[in-house]
DNA sequence: TTTATTTTTGCAACATTGTTGCATTTAATT
DNA sequence: AATTAAATGCAACAATGTTGCAAAAATAAA
């Protein structure tokens, strides 16, 4: 789906700043930080409109923040289909890179009763297809 | 396992800040956030020392950071035995906190070729026992 | 297309969060 | 108790994130 049509199916303005971040994220297929976002758009955006941006994103459920490595905050594209249903995201310890696997199967484990379950993330660390050659 | 044990077997000198880190953690029972940790300390810190604090133990894998709700940074416990095996959280959407579900078990998905898996997170979101009812 | 309305932008100023160097203090070692 | 090694607190700084408000841009209406 384009930036333009997420931005449209959540009654968002288009503007140019929200279609780039979105962009960036999904051209990169992983977990992007936000300097890797502001480095990939061409025209540059005042701090706060950028902050803003993300924050409208984040708050719409097209994005989310994830902690990598103890210490930075990467953001990933909530992709449609996954959203709101199972989630695998894979970290490599080597090139500290995080990637959707959205081929691989979830199986949510059985909480203790009383617990109810709406969403999971699994993140599962190690050495990617690359690192482990 | 007590707090200055744990400092001890990681051959961290065993000072008051990095003591009560641990033991507000693991009191709690779940993860929690910079300034629940500040509160429940009857001493105060430096905030140069508190962080260094957070970071030594994050670097000795004590303890590690997460995003919760996109939001918050909250420090959660890394139990010996659960350490660099698989992992559980249940984080609740209602009271936001959240819990190592340590009972549940947990089977890695089968990983695209070329993956090597070393550690498994997984978070599940959704509803805790006290607040579904 | 032009006008009116709503939303976003950029700036300035501020608040919060996190870091570094260095002298003093505390903990561990002998 | 004396020596050594590490942590503390302070000050100063750097990075990150927020708010109000006037100007600009995007959408809706005429």
């Amino acid at each position: 789906m384009k930036a333009e049509e997420i931005l449209q199916k959540h009654n968002l303005v288009r503007t140019s700043c929200r279609q780039s971040i979105i962009n960036t994220i999904a051209k990169s297929g992983h977990a992007v930080s936000e300097d890797e976002i502001k480095h990939n758009i061409e025209a540059t955006y005042d701090r706060t409109t950028f902050y803003r941006s993300l924050k409208t994103l984040i708050k719409k459920n097209i994005i989310h923040k994830i902690v990598v490595d103890n210490q930075v905050i990467k953001y990933a594209l909530n992709d449609a289909e996954v959203l709101n249903t199972k989630h695998v995201h894979f970290y490599c310890n080597q090139c500290k890179t995080v990637e959707c696997l959205p081929d691989v199967e979830l199986e949510t484990p059985l909480l203790p009763a009383g617990y109810k379950e709406t969403e999971t993330e699994l993140v599962v660390k190690g050495l990617c297809r690359k690192c482990n050659c």
